[in-house]
DNA sequence: GTGAAAGCGCTAACAT
DNA sequence: ATGTTAGCGCTTTCAC
C-alpha cells in the first residue's frame, strides 16, 4: 500500500503558526465573527500554506449543524427509492456537498407519516433536508427548525422554497406541437394523483387543448413502462380516434410506443407520441422520441445549493424546459 | 409548519434513567466491551423506551471514525460522474449506510494522480471509501490507514477486497448462446482499455470464440451510445462476415443496433446484437436486447456493507450474471 | 479585537 | 464490571 499519512493538521496547529489564539483562528477561517484585517489575512495566508482543511466532523458537533443532507423522497411504498430519477437527484446533490465535506442520504417519507419529518428534524447529523415527491400535508408537516434548511424539488411553501422544471411550459410547448402538426385527439396519459407536481403538466395540457377547442382526454397512471402500455390501450379504446398521446415522462412513451407498435398501428403516422425529460434513450429509441427536456441535475443542484448555504432563495425557482423534436410526433 | 421538536436524548439522559454512568451506557449500547448483563439488559431497555438514538457526529468524533463513505470513481477526466451507473452505486450505497447514519460522497479519482488516494484517507470525515473502475496503480496507492474500510467494485488485491459482476461467465454464457444459434463470426466492442475489469469480459470472449474454432475480432472503444454505433460500423468494414456483434455493455449494443439499421441490416437476421447489463430498456428496445444481468445494487450493497462494517470478507465476491434471451440475438 | 474557557455528545484510557 | 477523567477538533460565550 501507499506512502505513510501525516496526522491531519487542527486549527490549534494553525493558531500556533499564526501566533494568534485558536478563537481568533477560527473566526478569521469562518468570517463569523469581526477580526482585524492583518490578524485574518495572517491567519488565512498560514491555513493556505500549512494545507490545512477543517474538519467537518468537529465544526459540525459545535456548531450544531450536521454532516449530511438526506434527499427525502416521498411515495406511498419504500420502492420509490427504485429510481433512476431519485439516483441522479442524489448523484446531483452529492456533488454540490462533497466541498463542504457533507454527505448525502436518501430516504423514504411515508406519504401517511408527515411525523417522519420530526425524526430528520431531531436528528443531529442532518444538515439539511431536500424533499421530492412533496405534497401538501407532507409540506405543513415540515417542522420549523428545519426552516433555512430544507428545499422542495416539487412544490413548496412559504417556509419551503422550491426548484423544479417549468413543466407547465414545457407540457404547453409540447401540446401545441402536437396541435400545430395537425393534431386533434390528443390524449395525456399522466402520473399518480396524490403527485402535486405532476398537476401542473396536466393543467398545461388541458388549457393549451382547450384554448384549441379540442377535448382534454386525461389518463391517470404512474411514471413506469407499463403504465404507458396499458395508458395507450386504454385511450384508443376509449377514444379510438386518437391521434397523439402526449406522455407524462419519457419512460411512460416508451410503453405507449411499444403498445402502439404491437397493435399495428404506426407512430407518428397513426398516432403521434410526445414524452418529457428527455432521457438519453429518447434519442436512440426508434422511432426517437419527441420530449422535452427536464434539468434535473440542475434543479437538484441548485436546491442542494440552498440548502447547504441557507441561503435566502426565492420561494419558487423554475428551470426551462425545452421541445426536443424528433421522429415519434 | 408542524409540531414542535423536544431536544434529542444524549447518551447522559439514558444514563441517568439506567442508574448507571455515561461510559457503561456507551459500553452496554455498542457492546465494544463487557457489561454485566442485567446493566446491559436494562440500558438497553430504557433506551428503546426513551426513543434514544446516538449522535452519529459525537460518536464518529470521538471514535476517530467519520461519517461518509465516499464513493470514488478512478478515471481519466471527471465526467466519470456524469454516469448514470454510478449514480446507481451511489444509491445503493446510500442506502446501506443511512442506517447508520452515514452520509455518502461521490468523488472523481485522477487516474495520473493516485495520490488524491491520501487525501482521503487523512480526511476525519471520511468513513470508509468505494473504488469504482479500480486500476492497478490505484490499488497500490492505496494508504494503509485505510485497510479494513476500502472495497473495490471492479479489480481488488490483497489489501483490498472486490466486489463484482462475474462478467467472465457472463460474457461466456452470451458468446456460447451467439454460437449455439450459428453465429460464426462474433465480434466484441470492448470498453477503454485502461479499465481492468473489462479485461475478464475481452478474456472470457476471447477464450469462448477460440474454443470454438472461431476468430477473436475485438474493437477497444468506451461505454457509450456512439461507441456502439462507431464500433458496428467499424466491425462490418474491418470483417464484412460478421454476424454477430457482442458488445460490453447495452447502451453500446444500443447505439451498434441502431448503426446496422441505418445500414439496412437486419437484427437479428443478418446480425445478432447482444448486450450486457440488462438495463431497464432492453426490455423494450425494438428489437428487445439479449443480455446479461449485472445486479449493480446488490453488488454496490456488497461493498458498502463491508466498508461500513469494516468486516473480514473473502478478498473477491463474485456476483452472478444471468443470460437473458430477448430478440436481438 | 482577542484570549481563556466551556461545551457539542460521545468513546476510550485509566482507575478501582 | 463499572465509574472517573480525558479527550476528539471545533465554535462560541464571556471576560478583558
Amino acid at each position: 500500500m501507499g506512502e505513510e499519512i501525516r496526522d491531519p493538521l487542527t486549527l490549534e496547529d494553525v493558531a500556533r503558526a499564526a501566533g494568534v489564539s485558536r478563537a481568533t483562528a477560527s473566526r478569521a477561517l469562518t468570517g463569523s465573527d469581526t477580526t482585524s484585517t492583518p490578524a485574518r489575512q495572517r491567519v488565512r495566508a498560514v491555513a493556505e500554506r500549512m494545507g490545512y482543511a477543517p474538519n467537518p466532523l468537529a465544526r459540525a458537533l459545535a456548531g450544531g449543524s450536521g454532516t449530511r443532507v438526506v434527499v427525502a423522497v416521498a411515495g406511498p411504498r419504500p420502492d420509490v427509492l427504485e429510481d433512476p430519477y431519485m439516483w441522479r437527484v442524489l448523484g446531483a446533490t452529492a456533488a454540490v456537498c462533497d466541498g463542504a465535506g457533507v454527505g448525502v442520504s436518501l430516504q423514504w417519507l411515508p406519504l401517511d407519516a408527515p411525523a417522519s419529518l420530526g425524526r430528520l428534524a431531531a436528528d443531529r447529523s442532518v444538515r439539511g433536508v431536500v424533499l421530492c415527491n412533496t405534497t401538501e400535508p407532507l409540506l405543513a408537516a415540515v417542522p420549523d427548525v428545519l426552516r433555512g434548511r430544507v428545499a422542495s424539488i416539487g412544490i413548496g411553501s412559504a417556509a419551503v422554497p422550491s426548484f423544479d422544471v417549468d413543466n407547465a411550459s414545457g407540457a404547453a410547448a409540447v401540446v401545441r406541437h402536437l396541435h400545430s402538426s395537425g393534431r386533434r385527439h390528443i390524449a395525456m396519459l399522466t402520473g399518480p394523483s396524490w403527485l402535486p407536481c405532476s398537476w401542473r403538466s396536466v393543467e398545461a395540457y388541458r388549457s393549451t387543448v382547450e384554448a384549441a377547442g379540442l377535448p382534454a382526454r386525461i389518463l391517470p397512471g404512474d411514471f413506469g413502462f407499463e403504465d404507458g402500455r396499458s395508458g395507450a390501450l386504454e385511450a384508443l379504446h376509449r377514444w379510438p380516434d386518437t391521434d397523439a398521446i402526449y406522455a407524462i415522462c419519457d419512460t411512460v412513451a416508451f410503453g405507449a410506443i411499444v403498445a402502439l407498435r404491437g397493435l399495428g398501428v404506426d407512430v407518428p403516422d397513426d398516432v403521434a407520441v410526445a414524452g418529457f425529460d428527455d432521457v438519453p434513450a429518447a434519442a436512440w429509441a426508434g422511432p426517437a422520441l419527441t420530449t422535452a427536456t427536464h434539468p434535473v441535475s440542475r434543479i437538484a443542484a441548485g436546491a442542494a445549493t440552498a440548502v447547504l448555504n441557507e441561503a435566502r432563495v426565492p420561494s419558487a425557482t423554475w428551470y426551462p424546459s425545452e421541445l426536443v423534436l424528433r421522429e415519434s410526433a
